[in-house]
DNA sequence: GACAATCGATTGGTCAGACCAAACGCCAGG
DNA sequence: CCTGGCGTTTGGTCTGACCAATCGATTGTC
């Protein structure tokens, strides 16, 4: 048995593996770190590094004062947007890669979406339509239904990968694909895009919406190929403008909440 | 200017903004672990819990023994695959939906790499493909090589971001994926779906690149859907066994190299 | 008896100082 | 020049302690 390379690795890798096999399940509570260190046989310090990363990955809460200990989580989806988020700040990714990807899932999403749709799914999916065609002038709005839209179809796929994988990435780049959006069509030439997907998923015709949504996306590339948007690299700004100098200074707070009356 | 919750989170927040501003750049080494507790006025401990999660986004290399402390990186592809794989390891995922999750990136993937492979990409799927022939009765070996096949196409798609989540797909499903592929055809029947796959590539027509591996991926949807595994749950299949003691054992290695003495 | 204020216990957050093991760098010796 | 050892540097871990926030029970009042 190959064990982890350090003894805070090795707490990450045993929570982990009980929470991953079901041995511990979202909403348990972990015992409190004396008790789990002094169980896991390593320091509090190290316990808390793992404790660390484990709510890093989304997998625990932990929050002061609470009676038990940490709280086992469900990862929220969050945890990929960042990550995708991350990357794409730190490294160039063109936007034509990012289209592909995302043509990958929704294509398919569409085609199976065609086959499996329930009359529940199909109203969400008329409903943002709808909403689109219905925001004639905000251009914000029309963004909002605009991703309704695909994100409805993504559901209606029937697969939470899909819908759930495009939904992540919806959230790191809302405003890059704002962008894309924007960029790329007329709100008319949207629509005349987006409706024969609806009409072949409510029809189930897996061909016609596979089709249709392929053509949405082709049509997406060509727009970003004849404005050279292709190999733009996107990245989200720094989130904070640090403007700090180059050797940093205390990072806490400089009127503590914490610090209260010691 | 909101300031972190928690001191290590106030450590974090500083250094990936000075990171993401480029104030700090990929190569670049922190100052050691020490001094830079010192110049940040925070404890050691609180600073090191702020460096494992850097560490743990992928911003930081941190080595024992270094001369300079942690390196500033930058994140690699699979920060991002493996929070998905993460997801999905704590929602019940069947296997139908994973097969058809692949089947999105994989074929898309294929399109690409007939487009864009180049003559060393081609050299390393036909060596892949030779390989699978040659490991005629290990069936443990056909495995992998039928995997570096895939692995090989997905990478001559010339798209990072499909590449890698494949292949941190497989990483996080490895199991699971080879009981998909161990169970769908012998090993004459892959190399037949295989082999077209690799020749539509070498011939660059993308139409033929998707078709063969859609028709790879149908056949095996089709295998497990006869074996009635489509709805085989895989990732945290253990909702009722919580058999395991609540009480766990020590988490380092049996041999403690490392075992600390205050 | 019900409700609110209070006090103590529990728990996470942080700190300080110490030791160990591995890697680095220097220097003597071949 | 290369190579081997040896001290230094650095990360990894431990111990024990203190603070602040929260929870829960106790207490006091209406």
């Amino acid at each position: 048995m190959v064990q982890a390379q350090t003894a805070a690795a090795g707490v990450v890798e045993h929570l982990r593996g009980r929470i991953l096999s079901g041995s511990l399940q979202p909403g348990m509570s972990l015992p409190p770190e004396r008790e789990l260190a002094s169980q896991l046989e390593v320091s509090r310090a190290t316990l808390r590094e793992g404790l660390s990363t484990l709510s890093q990955m989304g997998l625990l809460s932990i929050q002061p004062g609470r009676s038990g200990g940490a709280v086992v989580t469900t990862p929220p989806l969050t945890t990929v947007s960042a990550s995708i988020a991350l990357l794409f700040q730190t490294r160039a990714i063109r936007a034509g890669q990012l289209s592909e990807f995302r043509r990958a899932l929704e294509v398919e999403a569409a085609q199976l979406a065609a086959d499996r749709r329930t009359n529940r799914d199909l109203e969400e999916i008329a409903a943002a339509l709808h909403a689109y065609a219905s925001a004639d002038d905000d251009a914000r709005a029309q963004n909002v239904h605009g991703w309704a839209f695909h994100h409805a179809v993504a559901r209606a796929s029937g697969n939470p990968l899909l819908a759930e994988t495009m939904s992540s990435l919806n959230d790191a780049f809302a405003e890059c694909f704002e962008m894309l959006h924007a960029t790329a069509d007329p709100a008319r030439q949207i629509l005349a895009l987006h409706r024969p997907i609806l009409d072949a998923i409510c029809d189930q015709d897996a061909a016609a919406a596979r089709q249709a949504m392929l053509l949405h996306f082709d049509q997406l590339q060509a727009v970003l190929q004849s404005r050279g948007l292709t190999e733009r690299p996107i990245g989200m700004q720094a989130t904070t403008a640090p403007a700090s100098p180059e050797v940093a200074g205390p990072v806490r707070r400089a009127t503590a909440p914490l610090a209260g009356r010691g």
